[in-house]
RNA sequence: GGCGGCGUGGCCGAGUGGCUUAGGCAAGGGCCUGCAAAGCCCUGUACAGCGGUUCGAUUCCGCUCGCCGCCUCCA
């Protein structure tokens, strides 16, 4: 069974099943006005692979992640550059897709905009104030924090210690300096919606308590997003599911954040590395594996030199897959191969499993896998194939589990590189290893690699 | 100022009161190979500092130093 660092509790705790045998995972997505950076792609693999595994053990999880798709951000830009916001948004989500397909995260299965639920926040925020719980200020309408059981129990402060830490200017009109905004009263040229408020538009923390509880129902079970969104964003989130007497998630997962140079990347202190540029450069899955490597809840440090390293590990898994697709070749499945396979798999699966259930210690999963892998090699190189072939599958099946699927070697070797190599095996067969070489030269010119084996020569990338 | 976390061998990065070296990368040596590559084998003896608890601490407690995150938008 698998458990979890809670944040509210400190603990690791199991994942609550409210509807047993079923999960339900809200995951706080982003906000789309620009592109999305590395930081966006380990979040995205984080719960992708939380999700993979919970689906592994037989979960049935309904996974929501929102899209923002109204906010100040997006309508700065959109005026910035004169376009409808309309636009920005659509623009930025289509660039977070592309960049989440190629990362091979699997799509939420729920994927609610912000702007699709602007009316139950209005009529939200109309409740919370009928409770006594808001207040209605010249520019907006804003939550009373102080009179919320628990405040800060996320954040693990007293509402005390939140006011005197507080940086915010103090709007004269807010009651307390850590009370938010849940509707923004309309600027001149910006969206708006009704409410009983006036035009105007909901504020960020609304919108996710809107749609997970809309979605999922009271009382879900997982609600996760970036370390960042702690305090105040989730602190709010729950704060007005508790004003409004509904029970809100029962676990909250944390994830760390991506560092570059030992500091925290963001768009806001400008030092992201874009997404798009990051698997330019390397295979998406060594950005995978570089996240794997790691404990969900420690920072990440994200650069180059990180990302060969991965990468190269990552060569070690493909260059199994290739020797046990080429086995599969040679000989087909023997007789008590089946039995065998069953019990390799059922050894390699317990040993994952136990790594995993605690608090998704993919770092010890991946090692354990990767031990496999050395010892899969091993079995081959002594001539024992079934034991070697059982027993690397497993690993393969599971590096699958957690994304990491092998050998996907999409791209062959073109008609010049095969007849260049054609010729020079027959060179090499014929003694004349100096032409053997030239032409290994030829091929290493088009991006290829010859290694010679005793099956024959093998041409990879 | 408040709260949370971290300091592990050349680098990255797990983990644990003693038992046996996580794993990856890099380096050196070796097997294999015409040569390479890949794969495999061997080598490195680490746990910020100072005290304390303990038969025994890298692992628990305290202090010191350093670093990071949150307390404003942020995954």
């Amino acid at each position: 069974m698998l458990r979890l660092h809670d944040t509210a509790t400190g603990l690791v705790a199991p994942v609550p099943e409210r509807d047993p045998g079923s999960v339900g995972l809200y995951v706080c997505g982003p906000t789309v006005y620009g592109p999305p950076h590395a930081g966006h792609g380990r979040f995205v693999l984080v719960y992708d692979v939380l999700r993979r595994y919970l689906e592994h053990t037989g979960k049935a999880v309904r996974h929501v992640s929102n899209v923002t798709d109204v906010d100040d951000k997006i309508v700065d830009r959109a005026r910035a550059e004169r376009r409808d916001w309309r636009d920005v948004a659509a623009e930025s989500e289509e660039q977070w897709w592309r960049a989440m397909d190629a990362l091979g995260a699997l799509r939420p299965g729920v994927v609610p905009h912000a702007t699709e639920h602007v009316a139950e926040m209005a009529e939200l925020v109309a409740e919370l104030v009928a409770r006594g719980h808001a207040y209605e200020t010249s520019d907006g309408v804003y939550l009373a924090c102080d009179t919320v059981e628990g405040y800060g129990m996320l954040a693990h402060q007293s509402v005390d210690s939140l006011r005197a830490g507080a940086r915010v200017a103090v709007s004269e009109e807010k009651r307390s300096p850590v009370d938010f905004a849940l509707w923004k009263k309309a600027k001149p040229g910006g969206p708006t919606w009704p409410s009983a408020f006036g035009p105007g538009r909901p504020g960020w923390h609304t919108e996710c308590v809107v749609m997970s509880l809309g979605l999922l129902g009271e009382g879900f079970d997982l609600h996760g997003g970036g370390l960042d969104l702690v305090f105040p964003h989730h602190e709010n989130e729950r704060a007005q599911a508790v004003a409004l007497g509904r029970r809100f998630a029962r676990l909250w997962v944390h994830n760390g954040l991506v560092t570059v140079g030992g500091e925290k990347m963001s768009k806001s202190l400008g030092n992201y590395v874009e997404l798009e540029d990051l698997l330019a450069s390397a295979d998406p899955r060594a950005y995978r594996m570089l996240v794997l490597r790691s404990s969900y809840r420690s920072p990440l440090e994200v650069g180059e030199a990180a990302l060969a390293d991965a990468s190269a590990a990552l060569g070690r898994v493909d260059e199994l897959a290739r020797r046990i697709g080429t086995l599969r070749d040679e000989r087909g499945a023997a007789s008590g191969e089946v039995d065998g396979l069953a019990r390799t798999r059922k050894s390699v699966g317990d040993r994952f499993g136990a790594a995993m259930d605690e608090d998704l210690a993919t770092p010890r999963a991946l090692a354990d896998l990767l031990v496999a892998v050395r010892d899969a090699n091993r079995l081959l190189d002594s001539g024992d194939v079934t034991a070697g072939r059982s027993l690397g599958r497993a690993a393969l099946e599971h590096l699958a589990v957690l994304g990491v699927e092998p050998g996907a070697a999409s791209d062959r070797p073109g008609t010049a590189v095969l007849e260049l190599a054609g010729r020079r095996e027959e060179a090499r067969r014929s003694g004349d290893y100096a032409a053997a070489d030239a032409l290994r030269s030829e091929i290493a010119a088009l991006g290829w690699q010859v290694d010679d084996s005793p099956s024959g020569p093998h041409l990879r990338r």
